[in-house]
RNA sequence: GCCGCUGUGGUGAAAUGGUAAACACAGCAGACUUAAAAUCUGCUGGGAGGUAACUCCCUUGCCGGUUCGAGUCCGGCCAGCGGCACCA
C-alpha cells in the first residue's frame, strides 16, 4: 500500500475508506450475505420441485484442497475463478450448472499440522476447513454450498469404505472387464485362488517404506528416492500390505484417453508412466539344471546376439544356479546391493556392477553357452527380472560387457555411415542365420513365430506401471473394512458401514511398520476369534470418487442416486465432468487413480461413462514477485486475504485472470493488481460520483437515451468478445476488451443507462460484486431498466451483428508484401475497385518504379498485395 | 540420456498465414493542485536522415525452406522450464 507521506497538518487525515477508489470493502459482504442468504447459486437436482429439464447440463469442477493450516494461497483463486466465470456465465447462458467445493481432508499433510500444534486432526482439520470456507466466501464463488463434502465426514468416507469393498469383492475377468467375485465362487477355485484375483489384495512384495513419516508410500509418491511430502529417504522393504490392481486396466488407461480432451502433455505423462512395451519372452534352458528362465525383450531380432544373461540380484532362481565356488561372492553382492536404499541406488547407477553365478543358460537359437551375471541394472519388478543381454545393441548391456570384458557381437546393421556398436535402432538383420536381411520389424516378427512354433516364447506386451500400494501406517485416513481370522481376509458387512476410526489420544506413528491403530486394543478386538485391519487408506481414497458425491451429496441411501449420476456425468462423452480445472501435479497421482476408479464403478454398472473428467485444463503456476517458486523461505510468498483487503476481491479475480494465459507459468505483480483495481475504479465511476462529503451517489450523467453508435459497437464487440474468450477459457484478452469499451464509454458526456446495464452484465462473472452493487445503485434511478435481483439470475446478453459492421474498413496496400500506403474504402467495394485504388497510390506507383505488376492478390476488408 | 512444453518491447502479454507489439505495468512529459496523492491527456522497440510535419531501414532465440505474404506452417540448431530416468 500506498506509505503515508508527510502531510501538513491542515489536511484532515484520510479515513482508510476514502481512501479507497471505490467502496468495495462495504459492498462485497454485503453481496456475500446477500447471495448465501437467497441461496442465490444452489442448484436443483433431478427430482426437485425447481428442476429444470429443458436446460442442459454443465459440470464445472474444480481440483478440491487440502485444508491446510496456512490456509489459501494465491494459486488457489487462479483455478477456481477460472471455473467461476465459466459456470457464471453458463449459468447466464441457460445451463443447470454444477459448480461446487469441498474438502480433501485426509492423509499426511492434516495429521503432520496436527501433530505439529499437538492437537487431535478431527480438530484442527474442522478448524482449517473453517479458515479455507471463509476464504473463499470472501472472493465471492458461486458454489453450491448445499453439496459441501468433507473426505472425513463419515457421512462420506462411508461410501468411500463402500468401494473400496467393490473393489474388494471384484476380479478382471478374460476381456478385461471387472465382474463380481461372487462369479467366481462356485467354480471350483479355492480360497486362495479366489483372494489371489481380487482388486484389492494383500501381497508381502518388498514396498516403499519412509521411516521419517512412519509409514509405506505409493511409486507415484516417491520422487528421486524420497517421499514427495517432506522429501524424507524411502527404502525397500518387504511388508504385507494392501494393494490395488491398477495394472489389470493398464491398457485401458492408455487406449481410453483418445477421446478426452486433455492437454497432449498430461496424456503423454500419463502414457509414459504406464510405460507399454511390445516385445517377447524368451525361455532359457539352464545349463544342468532342470529349471528354465524366461526373459523378457523387445528386441527378441537380436536373440543372436545374446551374449551373456542378467538376473537381478533379488530373482528367485539365483540360490539355485550358482556354484560353489561363486557363493560367496554371489551372497556378498546381494548384501551390498540389499542394504542400498533406492536413492543410493539409483545415485551409484552411473557405474555398472554385477558379479557372475558360474551358472550358464543356453541360447534357444543357436544352442550357445552363455554365463549368467546377477546385477543391479536388472529390476526384479519389471518383466521377468532376467535379461538376456545384447551388448552390441543396447547401451547398458554394452558398458556392463565393457566394464566385465564379455563378448560383444554384431547382428544388426545400421544405415550407411553408422558405427554398429551400441546402435539400438532399427537396421538390418545380419549374423543372425534364419533373419539375416530382414528389417528390424521383419525379424520381430519372424522370430516370434519361430520362438512360439517351437514353445520356446512368444510376443508379449509390458507395462511399467505397477499395482498400487494402497495402505498406510497412518491414523488420519479412512479405516479398511476387513477383518482378519486364522490368518484369512473377510470383509464386514456394508451394515457396519461407516467404519469409524478409534478414538485416540495417541495417534503419532509408531516409528515402526506397526500402524498406530494398533494402540486401540478395544478397537482391534472385532470378535473373539477375529481382528479388525489396522492399516488405514491412503489420502488418495476419497478424492477418488468425490466428483460423483458431488452430484447427489446429502444421500445417506447410495454413494449417489441413479438418477442425479445419469443427468450431471451423462451426456453421450466418454467422460461425465465438462471441465476440471487444477495443477498439473496430479497427473500421475490422482488423475490415473480417480480415472481405474471410475473404470471399475462403470464396469460394475454404477457410473454411466468410462471416463471421468472430459476436459481437463491445468492452471499454470503463480510465481513471486521475484519470478521464482513461492515459499517461506524465500518471502515472497503472497497472501490472497491481504490483496482482497487492499484492493477488494473483485480485483483480486480479475487480476489473476488478467496476469496472462490460464495454463501459464506467470510472476506475481502487486502493480499488476492496481492496473485491474484502476479500471474497477474507473467502471464504478461511469455509474457513481462522489460528494464533497465522499459519498457516493448515482452519477446524473446516467439518463434514459439511446445508446450512440460508437457505444453500440464497443458495447456489442464486449459481448461478443467475452463470450467467445469464456468459452476459450482466454481471460486476459476478454478482460482487455472491456477496459478498451470502457473508455469509450468513459469519453461519452451521457451515459445511456441500456448500455451499461449490459456491460454489467458481461463484467459480472469476472467481478460478480461490483457488477451487482452498481446494477443495484441504478435500480435506485432506473428500475425499469436495471437487473432486476442479481445479475447471475440475468440472461447473457446477444450481440447484434449489425452493430459491429463499420462503412468503411482500412485497406493496406503492399508492394512486394512490404506494407506502403493505406487507406480507408467503402465496405461494399469490389475486389476491383479495391485493386484500381490501390494502383492508383502515389506511394505504391512509387515503389512499383514504373514495373508493371506480375501479380496482384486482394483480401477484401484487409489488404492488397502487388508483385512486381 | 529420453520425452514434452516455451522462446515477441524495460515487464506481464496480444496477434483466423495478411498493418508485429492490442490491453496493462513501469518510465517520461503535461493538466489539475500551494504541494503531494488520486485523477485526466500525450509520448514510449532499435537505427538512420530531416528545423519540422515526416521519411527510410531493421526487429518475434539462431539458420534454412514453403508462400504473393511467416511470430504463426515445415526442417535443422541453441537456450530455458517441466516430466521420466538402468523399464531390457
Amino acid at each position: 500500500m500506498t506509505t503515508q507521506r508527510s502531510s501538513p497538518s491542515f489536511a484532515p487525515p484520510m479515513s482508510s475508506e476514502q481512501r479507497k477508489a471505490f467502496p468495495f470493502s462495504e459492498f462485497e459482504p454485503k453481496w456475500q450475505d446477500v447471495w448465501e442468504a437467497k441461496k442465490a447459486f444452489r442448484t436443483p437436482n433431478p427430482g426437485d420441485a425447481d428442476f429444470d429439464a429443458s436446460k442442459p447440463k454443465y459440470f464445472v469442477l474444480d481440483m478440491f484442497p487440502y485444508p491446510s493450516g496456512a490456509g489459501l494461497h494465491v494459486g488457489h483463486p487462479e483455478g477456481y475463478t477460472a471455473t467461476d466465470i465459466i459456470g457464471r456465465f453458463k449459468k447466464m447462458s441457460g445451463f443447470n450448472v454444477l459448480h461446487p467445493m469441498g474438502w480433501d481432508a485426509f492423509g499426511l499433510p492434516a495429521e503432520q499440522y496436527a501433530i505439529k500444534t499437538g492437537q487431535h486432526p478431527r480438530a484442527t482439520t474442522e478448524k482449517n476447513i473453517e479458515g479455507f470456507r471463509g476464504q473463499l466466501k470472501r472472493l465471492g464463488f458461486a458454489y453450491d454450498w448445499d453439496r459441501e463434502v468433507n473426505t472425513t465426514d463419515p457421512g462420506y468416507f462411508k461410501w468411500t469404505q463402500w468401494i473400496f469393498l467393490k473393489l474388494y469383492n471384484s476380479y478382471v475377468n478374460e476381456e478385461g472387464k471387472a465382474r463380481p467375485i461372487t462369479e467366481l465362487e462356485g467354480k471350483g477355485l479355492s480360497r486362495e485362488e479366489i483372494d489371489s484375483r481380487r482388486l484389492a489384495f494383500v501381497s508381502s512384495a518388498p514396498v516403499n517404506w519412509c521411516q521419517e513419516l512412519g509409514t509405506v508410500l505409493a511409486n507415484e509418491e516417491v520422487v528421486d528416492g524420497k517421499s514427495e511430502v517432506g522429501g524424507f529417504p524411502v527404502e525397500r522393504r518387504p511388508m504385507r500390505q494392501w494393494m490395488l490392481r491398477i495394472t489389470s486396466f493398464a491398457q485401458r488407461l492408455i487406449d481410453e484417453l483418445d477421446g478426452l480432451d486433455w492437454p497432449e502433455s498430461i496424456k503423454l505423462l500419463q502414457r509414459n508412466w504406464i510405460g507399454r512395451s511390445e516385445g517377447a519372452h524368451v525361455m532359457f534352458q539352464i545349463v544342468g539344471h532342470e529349471s528354465d528362465v524366461t526373459v523378457f525383450t523387445t528386441r527378441p531380432d537380436t536373440l543372436f546376439g545374446a551374449t551373456y544373461m542378467v538376473f537381478a540380484p533379488e530373482h528367485a532362481l539365483v540360490d539355485q544356479i550358482t556354484t560353489p565356488e561363486h557363493a560367496a561372492a554371489v551372497e556378498a553382492y546381494r548384501k551390498v546391493v540389499g542394504s542400498k536404499s533406492d536413492l543410493e541406488r539409483t545415485e551409484l547407477a552411473k557405474e555398472k556392477s554385477g558379479v557372475f553365478t558360474g551358472a550358464f543358460a543356453i541360447n534357444p537359437v543357436n544352442g550357445e553357452q552363455i554365463p549368467i551375471w546377477i546385477a543391479d541394472y536388472v529390476l526384479m519388478g519389471y518383466g521377468t527380472g532376467a535379461i538376456m543381454a545384447v551388448p552390441g545393441h543396447d547401451a547398458r548391456d554394452f558398458e556392463f560387457s565393457q566394464k566385465f570384458e564379455l563378448p560383444v557381437k554384431q547382428v544388426v546393421q545400421p544405415p550407411e555411415g553408422k558405427e554398429w556398436q551400441g546402435f539400438t535402432d532399427n537396421g538390418t538383420a545380419i549374423n543372425s542365420g534364419f533373419l539375416d536381411g530382414l528389417t528390424t520389424p521383419e525379424a520381430k516378427a519372424k522370430i516370434a513365430a519361430w520362438l512360439e512354433e517351437k514353445g520356446l516364447g512368444k510376443g508379449t506386451t509390458n507395462f511399467k506401471l505397477r499395482d498400487w500400494l494402497f495402505s498406510r501406517q497412518r491414523y488420519w485416513g479412512e479405516p479398511f473394512p476387513i477383518v482378519w481370522e486364522d490368518g484369512n481376509h473377510r470383509s464386514i458387512p456394508e451394515s457396519e458401514l461407516p467404519l469409524l476410526p478409534p478414538t485416540l489420544e495417541d495417534f503419532r506413528p509408531t516409528g515402526t511398520p506397526e500402524p498406530p491403530l494398533s494402540k486401540a486394543t478395544d478397537w482391534v478386538r472385532y470378535s473373539d476369534t477375529a481382528k479388525r485391519e489396522l492399516n488405514t487408506m491412503p489420502q488418495w481414497a476419497g478424492s477418488c470418487w468425490y466428483y460423483l458425491r458431488y452430484c447427489d451429496a446429502q444421500n445417506s441411501e447410495r454413494f449417489v442416486s441413479e438418477e442425479a449420476e445419469k443427468y450431471w456425468m451423462g451426456g453421450g462423452k466418454p467422460g461425465g465432468v465438462d471441465l476440471y480445472v487444477g495443477g498439473t501435479e496430479h497427473a500421475v497421482l490422482h488423475l490415473l487413480y480417480a480415472r481405474f476408479w471410475h473404470k471399475v464403478l462403470f464396469d460394475l454398472g454404477y457410473v454411466s461413462t468410462p471416463e471421468p473428467f472430459q476436459r481437463l485444463v491445468n492452471q499454470g503456476l503463480i510465481m513471486g514477485e521475484d519470478g521464482q517458486k513461492m515459499s517461506k523461505s524465500r518471502g515472497n510468498v503472497v497472501n490472497p486475504d491481504d490483496v482482497v483487503k487492499e484492493y477488494g476481491a473483485d480485483s483480486l479475480r480479475l487480476y489473476e485472470m488478467f496476469m496472462g494465459p490460464l495454463e501459464q507459468v506467470k510472476p506475481w505483480s502487486m502493480k499488476g493488481v492496481e492496473g485491474v483495481y484502476r479500471f474497477l475504479a474507473r467502471v464504478w465511476r461511469l455509474v457513481m460520483e462522489v460528494s464533497e462529503e465522499g459519498v457516493w451517489s448515482p452519477s446524473p450523467a446516467l439518463q434514459d437515451v439511446p445508446a450512440n453508435k460508437q457505444v453500440t459497437k464497443a458495447l456489442h464487440e464486449t459481448i461478443k468478445k467475452c463470450g467467445e474468450d469464456i468459452e476459450k477459457l482466454s481471460f486476459n484478452t476478454a478482460i482487455s476488451q472491456m477496459m478498451i469499451c470502457t473508455k469509450t464509454f468513459t469519453a461519452e458526456e451521457v451515459m445511456p443507462v441500456s448500455a451499461i446495464v449490459t456491460f454489467l452484465k458481461v463484467l459480472s462473472p469476472f467481478a460478480p460484486h461490483i457488477a451487482d452493487d452498481l446494477n443495484a445503485h441504478i435500480a435506485t434511478q432506473f428500475p425499469a431498466l436495471a437487473v432486476e435481483g442479481l445479475l447471475s439470475d440475468a440472461t447473457w446478453p446477444k450481440y447484434d451483428p449489425a452493430a459491429l459492421i463499420e462503412d468503411e474498413v482500412e485497406i493496406v496496400f503492399q508492394v512486394n508484401g512490404k506494407l506502403r500506403d493505406k487507406t480507408r474504402v467503402p465496405l461494399q467495394a469490389t475486389k476491383e475497385e479495391i485493386e484500381k485504388i490501390a494502383l492508383a497510390s502515389a506511394r505504391v506507383q512509387e515503389f512499383m518504379e514504373g514495373k508493371t505488376p506480375k501479380k496482384i492478390i486482394v483480401v477484401p476488408g484487409k489488404l492488397v498485395n502487388i508483385v512486381v
